[in-house]
DNA sequence: GCCGTTTTCGGCCCGACTGTTTTCAGTCG
């Protein structure tokens, strides 16, 4: 309701500045690792940051009454079609308010009638371009699906580096912005090239093969838009501003806003070009220096969400962030068994060659029809056929486990006398997404033999909501129950995302990194599953998958041993 | 609308690019 209200206050000309608090409000609100209803049960609503005596009564209105009267008086001030038009690019709240004003603009179709008939371009400080560019974002915004899973982006990434490469033999080349944070979605990609500004760098990246439209180029920036219209941003920085730069672009942008705040309070001036005292400037070229100005460690880019990264980083309490080098396999795996492509062997292989050490097997289970799941019986010959390929393949070990089922009657797919057979038992929901998934979920940790529940939440990015579960009890019971939460790494899936994925961490549950490969190929997505857990604060310590073999058999026996 | 150990008033992050102007406004990130 803030954000609606800011946009609308906005459109209104509103004080740019009053427009911000409601939109630093909203997203504090909605990055609450509790119920903004507890909050304010326990009349705390006023010790959140951002929240001031007037937004305060305005939830407390909102939450007791269930309206909000400020928010029916200003959002009622323009039409909410007019009010959706602000998404569009190249046409920003001025424009539209008088075109609203002046031309009498409330809908889509409207502003399609006053760009054809010509009208928009006379209005003063328009023109034919500027119209073209409004036309463009409206069209874009047809075609455009929204943001796009980092899965799909991060391979087009370092397509775009590799061919920058060959322009720029030395100097630094890194993506910056949400790429570089691993935040699930973007919405463009930011790369950041260490050259002398000049535009040689810049044409020959708005000449690559995968430019489908150049959007702008100048100096020191330049744009495209590339298949499947995702807006790729080039900058041209010189090496003694790179860090800033980098630090700049990476944001995000609540971040960036504390840290520059920082530097006034300290007297000092932080831009993209550097850190400034008066008119010298005093670093630059790294981004630790200009984290050390403000007495800070570096901070990881997943960190930079103001979530609490700063105050760390100022009480030298920052996580020391799980890495690639502390993962020795990976606990959620398909082979030609059940739905995936490649073999037992072929997935081992694979994952041997990645460094691990070890490898979780887990097809579906005999409901999963559509999967081609395993009965009983077939899971009883795949375990002997895994322990004949242990026998034959090298320095890796392969698990036998199952991706087994909760069905909605909260009863698992095997009988426990078979999932005694097995090293590991993931239990997951794949039907009855409405149906007692919550209950189902707390049953199934309360099995001895499931070590963890898959993907938590079920959301599918930009598909699907995800189940109707309250993951505040399960996480309960996965505490007692010493039950680990997966953190699935598929590219769509991304569940537990970071901020449960945190959420767990601070209740004591141990997180397991599942790629839910179905080929070899898609092994690789631990990359993006390390994103998430980073991004979740997760250290060494808190991910099983730093375990070692003998380890993760002594965590599924523990539970066996224990009694719920 | 929020915020405060120099402040309860007067700040609130800041630069590039574009298109429209002939010194700047709007938009974006």
């Amino acid at each position: 309701m803030f954000d609606r209200m800011a946009d609308v206050l906005e459109l209104g000309g509103e004080d740019p500045f009053k427009v911000n608090a409601y939109r630093k409000a909203s997203r504090v609100i909605k990055e609450l690792k509790e119920d903004i209803e507890n909050v304010w049960k326990t009349d705390r609503l006023n010790t959140l940051p951002g929240v001031g005596t007037g937004l305060a009564k305005k939830i407390d209105e909102f939450l007791k009454t269930g309206r909000m009267t400020k928010y029916e008086e200003i959002i009622g001030s323009f039409p909410s079609d007019l009010v959706d038009l602000l998404g569009i690019q190249n046409l920003g709240p001025k424009t539209l308010a008088r075109a609203h004003k002046e031309l009498a603009v409330n809908t889509l179709e409207d502003l399609k009638q006053v760009i054809q008939n010509g009208r928009l371009a006379q209005l003063p400080g328009m023109g034919q371009k500027k119209v073209e560019n409004i036309l463009k974002g409206i069209a874009l915004r047809e075609e455009s699906t929204g943001r796009i899973p980092l899965g799909k982006v991060l391979p087009v990434v370092d397509e775009i580096i590799h061919a920058l490469r060959k322009h720029l033999s030395t100097g630094r080349i890194y993506p910056a912005g949400s790429v570089r944070r691993m935040q699930e979605t973007v919405g463009d990609i930011d790369i950041l090239v260490e050259t002398d500004p000049s535009r040689d760098i810049l044409e020959a990246f708005t000449s690559l093969p995968l430019a489908r439209r150049i959007l702008g180029r100048g100096k020191t920036k330049a744009s495209i838009l590339i298949e499947g219209n995702i807006q790729v941003d080039l900058r041209a920085v010189s090496s003694d501003s790179y860090g800033a730069a980098l630090q700049y672009f990476t944001g995000s942008q609540a971040h960036n806003v504390r840290l520059r705040s920082m530097a006034k309070e300290q007297g000092y001036k932080l831009n993209e070009y550097g850190i400034f005292k008066g008119e010298k400037k005093i670093g630059g070229e790294t981004e630790e220096e200009i984290y050390e100005m403000f007495d800070l460690t570096w901070i990881p880019p997943e960190l930079r969400e103001d979530r609490g990264e700063i105050e760390a980083a100022v009480e030298g309490r920052l996580p020391e962030l799980v890495d690639l080098y502390d993962i020795n396999g990976d606990f959620h795996v398909h082979t030609n068994w059940s739905d995936g492509t490649a073999s037992i062997k072929e997935m081992a292989q694979k994952a041997a060659s990645m460094g691990y050490t070890f490898i979780g097997i887990c097809d579906h289970s005999s409901s999963a029809t559509y999967a081609g799941g395993l009965t009983p019986e077939r899971l009883l010959e795949q375990i002997k056929k895994i322990r004949e390929a242990n026998r034959e393949i090298h320095g890796i070990r392969i698990l036998s486990g199952a991706e087994v089922d909760i069905r909605t009657d909260g009863t698992l797919d095997f009988a426990d006398e078979i999932l005694a057979e097995l090293d590991i038992v993931i239990a997951s929901v794949h039907s009855g997404f409405k149906h007692h998934v919550t209950e189902r979920f707390i049953t199934a940790s309360r099995n001895p033999y499931v070590s963890i529940l898959a993907h938590p939440t079920g959301r599918i990015i930009g598909q699907r909501e995800g189940y109707e579960v309250d993951l505040d009890r399960v996480m309960n019971v996965c505490v007692e129950t010493g039950t680990a939460l997966e953190l699935n790494a598929y590219y769509e899936r991304l569940d537990l995302n970071d901020t449960n994925t945190r959420k767990a961490k601070e209740a004591g549950i141990k997180i397991a990194i599942g790629t839910d490969a179905h080929n070899t190929d898609h092994l690789d997505a631990m990359r993006l599953g390390l994103g998430v857990a980073r991004r979740g604060w997760l250290e060494k310590r808190d991910v099983l998958n730093s375990l070692s073999v003998a380890e993760i058999l002594k965590f599924s026996k523990r539970k066996r041993l224990a009694q719920f």
